[in-house]
DNA sequence: AATGAATGAGACTTCATTCAT
DNA sequence: TATGAATGAAGTCTCATTCAT
C-alpha cells in the first residue's frame, strides 16, 4: 500500500530532490567538485543551504546522487533506442547515434561524467565502486549486442567484455572531442565514422 | 651563449625544478589536485614550502609543469620506440605496446594524466589550451603513421586525424582498465587485442 | 477560579509539559546542554520539535525548567524525610542518607545538576539568578537543622549559614566520587563517613 | 645538549604558546567552552585564527592545554607554600589558605576549573581521564598531609583519602560562594571558619 | 494544538600564499 | 637563495528557531 499511496510528503521530497540534482548537476558541470560549494547548488535550485543537508548528508552524496540520476536517465533513453531495432549492426549504431545526441543535448551532465570517469583512478575506494558499476552497466548494453552478433554469425569471434569496452571507450573519445569544440562534423557523421571504423574491426569476414 | 655557459645557479635552479617535478607527481598521483597541499610537495621535495614558490607561481604552475614534464618523458619514449620500424601496421603496434608499457612502468604518473584529460572540458580556460596541445601532439604521432599507411595503401583510406584520436581513445580505455585492475590479462595480449580490433577496422581491403 | 476548575487544555499542558521535561532531564544528562539537540528532546518526548517551541520559548527555557522541575521533587522528598526525625543529630545524618540515595536513583539528573552547579560562575546572568535561589534553598534546610540544633547546645556555636554550605559541598563531593565510579563502598559507609566527619566538626564539646 | 640550548624557535613557541594560553584562560573563563570561539582567542592572544591552530591541533587540544597550564601552576604555589611549615595542623591551615588567596588572584582560571570540573561526569571519556589525574593529585596532597598527622598522633584515625577529597569539596565549596560574592568576608575569616570545622572533624581527642 | 520542512547564521578547520629573517 | 611562521579567506556542516499547513 505504501507503494500505492504517495504522501504529500512524497511528492515534496521528489520535488526538492530532482530541483537539487537538476541544480547540482549543472553546478558540478561548471565549477567541478571542489570548486563548487553547497551555497551555489542551494542557490540554483533556490532553496536555503541547510535544505540541501535535509535530503543528502553530504556534497559528496549530492555528487553522486547527481550522477547517478544522469546516468541512469541515459541509460533508460539508451535502452529504449536500442530495442528499437532487430540486428547486432543496427543495433550498434543506434546506440552509438543515442549516445551522441544525448550528450550533444546534456552537455553539462556529460561535464560530470567523463570527469568522474577520469578520476576513478585517481581516488579509488571512495566513490568508486558506486560508479565503477553504473560504469560497467554501460558496457554490458553494448557486450549484449556483441553477442547477439557472435551468435548469429554478423560478428566474427572475438572477447565481447574487452570488446565492447574498446566501443565504449571510442564513443567517449569523439564525445569530449565534440564537446570541446574540436569536431565540428555534424553528429550523422561522427556516428558514420565511428560505426564504419568498429564494424569493419569486428565484422564476420 | 647563456645555453652553452652553465653557471651554477642554473644548476641548482634545474635541479631544484626536477626535484620539486617528480615530487609533484608522486602526490598529485596520490591525492588528486586538491587534496595534495603544497607542503607535501615541499616535503617529498626535500624543501621548504617557500622554496616551491621560488620556482613555481602557484600550486597549479607546479601541477601544469609536473604534467608537461611526465607527457614529454612518455612523448620522447614512444618517437623513440616507433622509429624503429618502417610499416605502419608495425610502427602502430610498436606504439600500442609502448604506450601501455609505459604506463603500466608509470602509473603513478598515468594518474595525474587521465584525471587531467577527463576535467579537460570541466574547466576550459585554465590548464586547458596547454595541456590540450600536449594531448593532441600525442595524437599527431599516430596520425603521421597513419598517413603514411595510407600513402603505401597499407591502410585503406579515412580521416587520419579523426582515426588518430579513436585510436588514442582505445589506447586510453585499455590502460584505464589495466589500471583499475579490471583486466587481468598480461600487456602482450591487450596489446594484440587492440591492434587486431583496430587494424581490422582501418587496413586496406 | 481557574485554579479549580481544570480545563481539558490544562490537563493537556500539564501532560505535555511533564513528557517534555522528564525527556529534556534525561537528553541534557546524557550530552550536557549544548551537545543536546531540541530535536533529541521532542524524539524523546515523543512530540515533534515544533511542539516543544509551544511550551518553551527556548533550549534554555527548557533547560531551566527541567531543572527546577528535578530540584523541587528532591527538595520535597529531602523536606518529608527530614520531618521524620527530631533531633539535630538524627535529621542531619537522614539528610545525608537521603540526598545520597536520591542521587543514586536519579543519576541522570544528577548530572544536570552538577554540570549547572559547576557552570554558575561562567556564566552569571544567564541561568544565574534562577537556579542560585534553588540551590540556597537547599542550603536553608541544613542551615534550619543547625539552628536548631544550636539553640538545644547539641550543637557547638558558629555562623549556621556558612557551615550549611560547607557541609552541602561536603555531600556534593560525596555524591561525586560515588557517581564517577570512584568511590566502591556502599551508601551506609559513606553516610556514616561524611556524618561521624561534620558531627565531630559542629557538635557541641 | 638540545635541551640546553634554546633555539630562537624555541623561544617563540614558548611565546606564542603562552600568549594563546593565557588569552584562552581568559576567554573561556568568559564565555565557556562552546561559546568561546577560537576567534575570540586569536584575537585575544593578538595572532590570527590559523596561527592558533599552527601550536594546536583543535580547540579542544587548547582546552585542555590552558587547563593544564594553569593547575600546575597552582600546583606548584601550593606544594611550595606547604613546605614552609612542619605540623600537620600548620600545614593544612596553610594549604587551606594558600588556595583561597590563589583563587582569589586568579577568579578567571578558576571558572575554567570549577566548570570542568562540574562537567567531569556530563561526558565521561572526553576530557576526562586527564583531568581526573590532575583533579586527584590535588587530593593527594592533602592527604599526604592527613597521613602524616595520623602518624604522629594529631589528626584521629580515619581514610586519608575519603577525607582528604571531603576537605578538598570543603575549600571548594567557599571557593565558590567567594567568587561569586555570596561571602563577603575576608580571606582570613574564611581560613578560619573552614579550618575550625575540618580540625575539629579530624583532630585526635 | 501540532507538525516538521525550511531557514541561515555561525563555528571549526584547512591551506595557498606572503614575507621577514 | 632558502626558510617556515603567520595569515585569513573560504568551505562544509549543524541546529535553534520560524511558520505555513
Amino acid at each position: 500500500m505504501s507503494t500505492l499511496v504517495r504522501t504529500k510528503k512524497d511528492v515534496v521530497t521528489e520535488f526538492r530532490t530532482s530541483e537539487i540534482l537538476e541544480a547540482a548537476r549543472k553546478i558540478f558541470a561548471k565549477k567541478g567538485f571542489h570548486d563548487a560549494t553547497v551555497d551555489d547548488i542551494a542557490n540554483a535550485a533556490g532553496v536555503a543551504k541547510g535544505t540541501v543537508y535535509l535530503y543528502y548528508r553530504s556534497k559528496q552524496e549530492v555528487y553522486i546522487a547527481a550522477l547517478k540520476f544522469g546516468i541512469s536517465q541515459m541509460y533508460s533513453a539508451l535502452i529504449e533506442e536500442v530495442a528499437r531495432y532487430s540486428t547486432a549492426e543496427e543495433k550498434l549504431k543506434a546506440l552509438i547515434a543515442a549516445k551522441l545526441a544525448y550528450f550533444d543535448e546534456n552537455s553539462d551532465f556529460f561535464k560530470i561524467y567523463l570527469s568522474e570517469l577520469g578520476k576513478l583512478h585517481t581516488h579509488p575506494g571512495t566513490i568508486d565502486s558506486e560508479f565503477k558499476a553504473l560504469y560497467i552497466e554501460q558496457a554490458r548494453l553494448i557486450e549484449a549486442i556483441l553477442k547477439e552478433g557472435i551468435r548469429k554469425k554478423a560478428i566474427r569471434s572475438l572477447r565481447p567484455d574487452q570488446t565492447a569496452f574498446a566501443i565504449s571507450d571510442i564513443i567517449r573519445g569523439v564525445v569530449t572531442h565534440r564537446l570541446m569544440g574540436w569536431s565540428k562534423t555534424r553528429i550523422a557523421q561522427d556516428v558514420d565514422f565511428i560505426f564504419d571504423l568498429i564494424w569493419k574491426g569486428i565484422a564476420a569476414p
